[in-house]
DNA sequence: TGACAAATACGAAACTCTTCGTATAATCAT
DNA sequence: ATGATTATACGAAGAGTTTCGTATTTGTCA
């Protein structure tokens, strides 16, 4: 049976950054989160076992118990996060128009150049389904 | 001479809500203001006036109190304000690459066809600048 | 076993953001 | 003028986030 729950809420700040880590590193222990975020911003031991077992109440990370030093895991993707992100500011600043967001993404930041292909190869598709109308 | 002090921060929520009743309405009392917010969320007189009294002293907004009922202006543009909403968003959740959150921003919503057309244009100009070494 | 090391659990402080109640001041009509 | 209305000013409560100190538990090894 799946998990049918309210959704998974969207991560705070630093919640984000520890989720980060576990996309890179994969399943880790606290002290590996915690050494990893120390050195991009120095931050407590207890700072991010707190925050673990409060991203484990929310279902953001799941927790293996059966090693001594708990191993935690992201439990939401991070495309759907980004997803998540991505629509939660087209909404609260962009009057939803996927658009703005884009042309001013581009502008301010330099993008990789096969990106820039993938980028307009679905323009391509976006814009052929628009002429046979969206849902064919 | 120009505005050299620390720069304006980023918008809170409520306050980024305030900021395009203000960027649509254009200069505004705080009635006006709170007729907007409220008719999407129930939002009350003070509450608003409070946080245009707090983005004055950050100067999010400028107040002009030559009549009884002070009147508002937003301090900061849209577009620059969606910029660094923008690149924040990029650096806390993309590392950086803006063609990861293009690529999420288009697969998500329906953009207007016309601005499929302009990030068309902006791609190109993209990627002949990026043959001749990005800055010329 | 007993002491040391290293981990988790818990609670609360410090901050920020948001909301709102109440006090005070300005304006207007009678 | 006085009272009713409508504005601003101010402070503080409440919620959420982040940080950290301290207590407790678990495991190791001499």
């Amino acid at each position: 049976m799946r998990n049918f729950q309210t959704p998974t809420p969207k991560p705070t700040n630093a919640e984000l950054a520890i989720l980060r880590v576990l996309w890179q590193r994969g399943p880790s222990t606290v002290r590996q989160v915690q050494a990893e975020l120390d050195r991009a911003d120095p931050t407590g031991y207890t700072t991010v076992l707190k925050l673990l077992q409060i991203m484990t109440e929310k279902s953001l990370v799941v927790r293996d118990e059966s090693q001594r030093a708990h191993v935690y895991s992201a439990a939401i993707t991070e495309e759907g996060t980004q997803r998540g992100l991505v629509r939660d500011l087209l909404d609260r600043a962009f009057d939803g128009s996927a658009g703005k967001l884009v042309l001013q993404a581009l502008d301010s930041r330099p993008a990789d150049p096969e990106e820039l292909r993938q980028i307009r190869r679905l323009l391509d598709r976006l814009e052929s389904d628009e002429d046979r109308g969206e849902y064919p």
